[in-house]
DNA sequence: TTTATTTCTTAAGATACCTTAAGTAGATTG
DNA sequence: CAATCTACTTAAGGTATCTTAAGAAATAAA
């Protein structure tokens, strides 16, 4: 495993790893490359990895009673994804992840993690970290959500994440912000 | 510390602790009683505990743009509240946490919290798994959120959620489910 | 370059939900 | 028991957002 990914970084942003220990964890990792639009997870089955981005762009998403796909979640660079409740229950995901970009991941399964989680419990301090900060973003998408109407939200979205604006097409950003293509595109006029 | 109380079947029910250290982890525990309506954390203060909900009912809300409360969770008997940003951030609480009913708790502060993670590991392991529970259910609250209509919604929470519906005033109902009273009232008709 | 596919825009009509305001019923207090 | 407050209902009119359908623009493929 080269040893200048990005994930050490977040690694030791987080918690005083040793050397040993990180070089012993990321052993455990696999590097895995996609094309664009190559599908992490597909709905329907149980999810069991964690995927760390290294370079690109995905999306979360699931389809709605009408059959339309609903985003729920990008991620690029240094972002962890997976369906949590999938992962945590092994349950059918209810949710795919597929990529917008070519996209290079490590990913690591339940097993594994698990088995790291007993042997370096400075890791199971991380993802008890890594946890609380997705409850908290999530939490706040959800606050933007309550507070906010859709202008207010486009708005919201292209000022916190002015990247992905850039990186991600207009209508999949209207999936994410729960607005129609053709009403997003009006509210972008005024 | 009494020790019949059932958050030790909640420890123990998902991490095999022995009873000396459940029995030092709960001697770190505060038992609080409160009233109805009154308040266990106020919005623009800092969250410094988790709580654990002896018997009762409370409600985690915010203010909107207009002043008007929202509320975003109930929690009853057996589960953990708190607000996790305030409490992870150490940054004001946006939200105020208030009693429905008359409410035990049993809150720990988060120092001692950090200082038992470190002397019982398995503690850790016990938020780690409680915190991505809660993850799972935020987000399962979001996607009903986008998902369904507000009757659907309705519909959704007094079956999934039956105890809450009957102990819970109809307008605080409202409020969780962002629709206003008056038309919950009217969807309740039909 | 031409063609095909994907993405974005425009506009008219429909609908889910809100606002305001008033009234009724139930609960709590004196 | 009366009086006051709290919770729930009803109804009219308004607004945000969606639906449908079509066309324009941009990007990718041939």
């Amino acid at each position: 495993m080269k040893s200048n990914y990005s994930i050490k970084d977040h690694f030791y942003k987080h918690i005083d790893f040793t050397e040993i220990e990180i070089d012993d964890i990321l052993s455990h990792f696999t590097l895995v490359e996609f094309d664009k639009k190559e599908i992490l997870l597909k709905e329907g089955n149980v999810c069991n990895h964690k995927f760390f981005i290294v370079e690109g762009l995905v999306r979360s998403y699931q389809l709605d009673h009408k059959g339309n796909e609903k985003i729920n979640q990008f991620a690029i660079e240094n972002w962890w994804i997976t369906n949590v409740e999938s992962f945590v229950n092994e349950t059918p995901s209810l949710t795919s992840i597929e990529t917008i970009e070519p996209t290079k991941v490590l990913k690591i399964d339940k097993n594994t993690l698990e088995d790291l989680y007993i042997k370096h419990p400075k890791l199971e301090r991380y993802f008890r970290i890594i946890t609380e900060n997705m409850l908290v973003a999530i939490q706040r998408r959800y606050e933007v959500f309550l507070q906010l109407k859709s202008k207010d939200r486009y708005l919201n979205f292209i000022k916190n994440l002015p990247e992905f604006s850039q990186r991600v097409p207009q209508y999949m950003i209207a999936s994410y912000l729960e607005i129609t293509p053709e009403y997003l595109s009006e509210l972008r006029k005024t």
